[in-house]
DNA sequence: TATAAATAGGATAAATTTATCCTAAATAAA
DNA sequence: TTTATTTAGGATAAATTTATCCTATTTATA
């Protein structure tokens, strides 16, 4: 469903989202470790992540990455996977059409477009807070 | 959402699907220029769905690909993603834990399961025949 | 039986995704 | 101001997916 760099992603986002909340910054050693991902690939995508404002980085000494406690609350899966994948998952044709709509269908547009519509609003509709709060309570995991 | 692969064959199937309903046997280069696939390519993935009894390919002299068509109502697009990408799009952690059940869940384990269960119902319950019948009717289209 | 027409399948190449390594740039603190 | 620490980012490699090419095998028919 997503690339394996989204996926790292959204599981480096919740990660930074959990230790931001107790003013903690952390490196991509820790998250990397945490999240049971190659490190200096992780790395990449972080840097994408901060690229497209969804978290943010203090170099040097005592720096890493952190999420502004307020925007823990604001952000949005949906924002995660945009700003890697892109917008191909909403966007596109399901079977590759160059032109897919409702004047030219693909075969499954109107099928597709049920199942897709699903998954843009659970992705829109989840917020880092919820799935960080999660993690914190010791419901959910992000390795294993 | 589904791989290259897996577009080439699903396509490929509804265009055999439409011929053989009018005993009509196709090659991979017709097929491939009417789902606007490269050919070699996409000779492999009929390949992959004669091994798995989706189509039927008859060597030699006036050979071809083709479906039984009692078998065009009952085939389901699952069975055409399966052969081809297996069963990775329903099974298989949202965020490739290794482990993700309901005792071990990942962070989107029970919101992924809302999507995937409707992806997987939609292409249970979609047969081969009705996606024909609409190539047939001219309403949906292979290409462009 | 020889020939032509088809699919099967192995070997290989190109493109993309995933992953690693090394150096540059920034920053806090001694 | 120097040093240690830390992210940024370019270059490269490995793995996977996508794509091509060539030959083997099968089969209808002349």
């Amino acid at each position: 469903m997503f690339s394996k760099a989204c996926e790292y992603g959204i599981k480096a986002a919740i990660f930074i989202a959990v230790n931001s909340s107790e003013n903690n910054r952390v490196s991509p050693k820790e998250i990397s470790e945490e999240i049971d991902s190659p490190q200096a690939f992780t790395a990449k995508i972080l840097q994408a992540l901060v690229r497209n404002h969804v978290i943010k980085s203090v170099r040097g000494a005592h720096g890493g990455f952190e999420i502004a406690k307020d925007k823990i609350a604001t952000t949005k899966l949906s924002e995660i996977v945009y700003a890697i994948d892109g917008d191909g998952i909403y966007k596109g044709c399901g079977l590759g059409l160059h032109t897919c709509n409702e004047n030219h269908p693909c075969p499954v547009h109107d099928k597709f477009k049920v199942v897709r519509e699903e998954l843009r609003e659970m992705l829109e509709n989840t917020s880092l807070e919820q799935l960080a709060l999660d993690i914190k309570a010791g419901v959910s995991f992000l390795k294993i």
